[in-house]
DNA sequence: AAGTGAACTTAGGACGCGACCT
DNA sequence: AGGTCGCGTCCTAAGTTCACTT
């Protein structure tokens, strides 16, 4: 086991801090920084040889891997429960907050020992429930300017029901129609080719720029690619090195002969007029009259009208992207070579067009002409471009809430749907797996534990140099694992450490079996930190594999089944029929964290939290005031019922009751959103939501709960789910 | 069977606006 | 009336997968 291991990982962090927080930027850097050391190792981890050794000697028998394991079976022994690990995982890695906070959050907590135990916290809340209000706008304080709009209110909430159904009727339900031909993605596409930016302003005459205290006219190329840069100068970005290098490179590719001799070092700018200049425009718009505001917003409504949408198949469909992408300068995720490389402005020149032969061809802007005009019914493109910095294809494709995406999303849970018929028996299998003699199928198995087992990413190999260094499951290096033989009373513990997707990163504590553990303690065998763990496989050879398995089966299937079973299953646990309204919303939440947590969908805290979380909690803090007043006004009401014999007190002790009571709610309500927020800090929930969770689950929920669907979807969702809207039932079972 | 490119999904951050509070 | 805050939308980067080529 000669691992380099104080020299790879020089980690150990303190208690207090936040291993999963992404933001303070420092364990991002740092692992970065981390999984750069051994470029050189990894030079020679891209020539890999897929040999199939064996490993008959170099192992010892395992013990028989259980026959047929079924999930409940694997639920018990802990192994692919996601919420109860995952939640605690991310508690453990709350940043310390100011202790005053802490307590005061406590004080949210009230009476709830244990955060995590969503069962018995439920329990507690109900018990605190006086009675469930019925009509939750019924109960809102009749407020004078309510009183006012009372009509108008009314008036349009008619007018959004009549608008509701309006456009009800005109929804195409595509999937009450018959699929098209395999590869077919249409018969008939017309549109009005892509929205270019508008073209460069020069600066003004008296906006200038100085190079070594001389004012130097820049000519219109250069000069653009100046204010990119200007533009950008109040972000840490323009101090780092990669990115001035990148920049200055393109910039003076930019540049006129005589500029190119002029302008030398980047340290010899000075861009302070454009910046302020810049700066001036935002504040100016900022401060735009709602006139002003209002004419800019028809302006776009119009550009909308006109360009961001098409005819498909003879009905109108919006476009996702219809805006050519304006230039400016690249601003990859995490520590990306490229960042600060100037992405050109696109022509028409540039640009495929992709729509029917038979349809009303987009007119280039005036003076251009289109790179192509191309008739290809088998893709869901309408123009297409190569991006200049990374060379890749970029699309101009329908809205979410179109047939073509609609109809794939769908496909997508129903494969995923058929992955939970057969998932048992392939966990048998890649059980086996982990004994076989060939070191490419143990591989194989541990990798698909772990992307079934923990919801990783299948992991392609990346070209080095082109990319930030971030790594899935199949390309995970030896440096990204420690192995514990125990940890914190645990045994077979694996500690994850690295950076995924969007350079999130991703830090685990697993147990796993024991076979695992041997496995990858052969896998790591005479390798250096720099080392791919599976040396004997990539993501090509585990999806065929997976294909062989089951027809469409390829590993990110496995995250969308496993998001949305987690997601039924937590569901199923968490929420009652007896609670109110904000309590299973609150359970919702609670299964859609799980499954963000599963997924590791993480988030920046939102910049104001802190300062949020102390506000709500002085509301909270005079509501209890409150409370307790009203509740000693009800005591004495009750006494002078008592005493003096008048008709009119037992209504004031109502009046007080029904005071009470409302109080009761209010507070209730706002612990509720507190506790969501707080548990809500670093996790996202949309992305889940929007990706990988099966929509027919939450609908079906909704209807047995009796939760409207709007608590649940926004307008945008409820557009892209409309499909499983319409069609599921209250039995739905995913 | 490795390499490459096309096509499509998944992802988090920035930003603006409107609801809500003071 | 003015300020705050959270949500929704936009934006585009960064993944996965598959087909094709060599």
């Amino acid at each position: 086991m000669a691992r380099p291991r104080g020299s790879v990982r020089p980690r150990e962090r303190p208690s207090g801090d936040a291993p999963r927080s992404k933001k303070p930027g420092k364990d991002k850097e740092e692992a970065a920084r981390r999984s750069s050391k051994d470029k050189k190792s990894k030079a020679s981890r891209k020539v890999k040889t897929l040999k199939t050794e064996t490993c008959e000697n170099e192992m010892e028998d395992f013990a028989r891997a259980p026959g047929h394991v079924s999930v409940k079976a694997e639920t018990e022994d802990g192994d692919f429960v996601a919420e109860k690990k995952g939640r605690k995982r991310v508690r453990e890695n709350e940043p310390a907050c100011s202790t005053s906070t802490l307590k005061k959050r406590k004080k949210v907590k009230e009476g709830e020992e244990d955060v995590g135990d969503d069962g018995k916290r439920a329990e507690k809340m109900q018990k605190k429930i006086i009675k469930k209000p019925k009509e939750e706008k019924a109960e809102q304080p009749v407020s004078s300017k309510r009183k006012k709009t009372k009509e108008e209110i009314e008036a349009a909430k008619l007018l959004k029901m009549k608008m509701k159904e309006e456009e009800e009727k005109q929804r195409w339900r595509w999937w009450e129609e018959e699929k098209y031909e395999d590869g077919v993605k249409w018969k008939f596409l017309e549109h009005k080719g892509p929205y270019f930016p508008p073209e460069y302003q020069p600066l003004p005459d008296n906006i200038k720029f100085y190079y070594n205290g001389e004012a130097v006219k820049l000519s219109q190329a250069a000069e653009e690619a100046a204010l990119f840069f200007a533009q950008m100068l109040d972000h840490d970005y323009t101090t780092k090195d990669v990115f001035r290098n990148n920049f200055f490179r393109d910039w003076r590719k930019e540049m006129s002969l005589d500029e190119r001799m002029l302008i030398t070092d980047l340290n010899n700018c000075d861009f302070g007029e454009l910046f302020r200049m810049h700066r001036e425009k935002v504040e100016a718009r900022r401060n735009t009259s709602k006139e002003d505001k209002q004419v800019i917003k028809e302006a776009n409504q119009k550009i909308m009208e006109e360009y961001g949408y098409c005819m498909l198949d003879h009905h109108r469909e919006r476009i996702g992207n219809f805006k050519i992408e304006p230039p400016g300068l690249f601003r990859g995720r995490g520590d990306h070579p490229k960042q600060g490389m100037l992405k050109k402005r696109l022509q028409p020149e540039d640009i495929i067009i992709n729509c029917s032969k038979e349809s009303q061809i987009p007119e280039p802007p005036a003076g251009h002409k289109w790179k192509e005009v191309r008739h290809d019914n088998t893709v869901t493109w309408l123009a297409s471009w190569t991006e200049n910095v990374q060379g890749s294809c970029k699309y101009v494709m329908l809205n979410a809430n179109s047939k073509l995406k609609g109809e794939k999303d769908w496909e997508k849970y129903e494969v995923a749907r058929r992955l939970k018929v057969c998932v048992q028996q392939i966990r048998a299998q890649y059980k086996q797996d982990l004994k076989s003699k060939q070191m490419s199928i143990r591989q194989r198995a541990v990798a698909l534990y772990f992307i079934d087992k923990l919801a990783l990413r299948a992991g392609n190999e990346k070209e080095e140099g082109e990319t930030a260094d971030t790594v899935g499951c199949c390309s995970l290096r030896v440096e990204h694992i420690v192995l514990h033989p125990e940890l914190d009373g645990e045994h077979n513990v694996v500690e994850f450490d690295f950076l995924g997707k969007d350079c999130i990163r991703y830090y685990n504590k697993v147990p796993v079996t024991k076979k695992v553990f041997k496995n990858l303690k052969l896998f790591m065998n005479n390798k250096e930190g720099g080392d791919d763990l599976f040396d004997c496989l990539n993501t090509s050879m585990l999806n065929k594999y997976l294909t062989s398995l089951m027809p469409g089966l390829t590993a990110k299937v496995f995250r969308t089944y496993n998001a949305s079973i987690t997601l039924q299953e937590q569901l199923k646990d968490l929420s009652n029929m007896s609670d109110n309204q904000p309590e299973k919303l609150l359970s919702y939440n609670r299964a859609n964290r799980a499954v963000a947590v599963l997924c590791n969908h993480q988030r920046a805290p939102p910049k104001t939290f802190e300062q949020s979380m102390a506000n709500l909690q002085a509301k909270i803090d005079s509501r209890k005031e409150q409370l307790a007043l009203a509740k000693s006004e009800l005591k004495q009401a009750k006494k002078e019922v008592k005493t003096s014999s008048d008709g009119k007190q037992q209504a004031v002790v109502e009046k007080k009751k029904k005071a009470v009571q409302r109080c009761e709610e209010q507070l209730l309500r706002m612990e509720i959103q507190a506790t969501d927020r707080e548990e809500n800090k670093q996790i996202a929930l949309g992305t889940s939501k929007l990706n990988y969770l099966d929509p027919r689950i939450s609908v079906a929920w909704c209807k047995n709960m009796e939760v409207p669907l709007e608590k649940i979807y926004n307008k945008t969702q409820r557009d892209k789910f409309a499909w499983a809207i319409d069609m599921t039932d209250l039995d739905f079972f995913f």
